[in-house]
DNA sequence: CTAAAAATTTTCTTTTACGAAAATTATTCC
DNA sequence: GGAATAATTTTCGTAAAAGAAAATTTTTAG
């Protein structure tokens, strides 16, 4: 992964621009000369305790230093745009626990994201743990009978035609409550995008 | 420093509160178990690696997992919202057009708006002007056809399951296109911005 | 251009993180 | 309570990070 070499050239950068040399950085921070000059070359993977010394020699967090810090942009794209989401439309997502598709995925920096589902866990068990992720969201049965669970409050059975609407970072799963899978529509809100830097390996 | 203390416990609680075991977390994240365990217990320093990797698995920034930043998840409980909403229930409001309840409205300040609809009207000349307001909204389909017309695009027509997203500011109507009323479920975005309509004139 | 000084990189040794598997501790289920 | 299972901690070999000092490169001064 260049996740290394990133943070090097980011270190460097920053050093630089400071107009500190290794030396300084190093009396600054606390890291030694050699060390730092590993790390700018992507020679080694450092220990976080090193990275949190250098983000406070330079008087950064943690974030700003690796590069995470995300800035605020309440730009919008031009307006008056529409996009109709046909029946079996888009890519078909299949996980443990739904069969989902991203409805009017072509229309791009929505404030709202609709998905259509196919719940197909039928008990917590099955389900995992809960998820959770930013912002809230908004769910309609349109088929089935749909239990949900969540993290501070007691299940809920929805039916055909009812619906919810929750804070998404609370604990939550829905789940199939009738003998076969239930089919919802879920609308959340943009949730904002936390760290990508590093990929997950899925054993 | 105590640092790895903190970030032991730190991480220990994070994932509790998640329900998750050294081992799911370990799968998530791509870290050893036995790593995990060490660090959580402040037996050795991580590598920023790993940190990150841990970060990502618990989907959360480095900063929030250091304790840098603060985890919107910790002022989560009391704020944790939540409610469902039943057939029929609500105020329905009767107009020229539409017949529409408002979903879980004693939910207040809510970033999505979810309403409950019956479409009346059948044709453009019977529905009037096209409406218009602030932010953006999806519809779906739960019975019957519908016909959205919009100000700068031709007519579309929608099926059951079927949706449609647009900006709102656009003029826009929906007609039911079939031989009876047509029920559909539309979820708007809160258009709250008086700043962004109202320009104040400087004299 | 050359020498001296400064900055950076490269050894090299010590210390430490990492992960697989074993050992221990905590849970669950009869 | 005890057996079976799950979760966590410990052990231990390997690989890698840390830092001191030496080697190299770059910059500065004359």
């Amino acid at each position: 992964m260049t996740a290394a070499h990133e943070l090097g050239a980011r270190l460097r950068h920053l050093r630089k621009s400071r107009q500190l040399t290794l030396n300084a950085l190093a009396k600054l921070s606390g890291v030694a000369v050699s060390t730092i000059s590993k790390i700018e070359n992507g020679a080694l993977s450092p220990t976080l305790d090193k990275v949190l010394r250098l983000a406070n020699g330079l008087e950064l967090s943690i974030g700003q230093l690796i590069g995470e810090e995300q800035i605020e942009d309440d730009k919008r794209p031009p307006n008056s745009r529409f996009l109709p989401a046909r029946e079996g439309e888009g890519i078909v997502i299949d996980t443990q626990n739904y069969e989902y598709r991203y409805l009017c995925a072509e229309l791009t920096n929505k404030q709202m994201i609709p998905i259509h589902a196919r719940i197909k866990a039928s008990g917590l068990q099955e389900f995992g743990p809960l998820e959770r992720h930013g912002g809230e969201e908004f769910l309609i049965v349109l088929d089935g009978v749909v239990e949900v669970h969540t993290e501070f409050y007691a299940p809920v059975i929805l039916r055909r035609g009812e619906s919810i609407y929750l804070d998404s970072t609370m604990g939550h799963a829905y789940v199939s409550a009738g003998d076969q899978d239930a089919e919802v529509c879920c609308v959340c809100t943009e949730p904002l995008r936390l760290s990508d830097t590093v990929k997950p390996v899925v054993g």
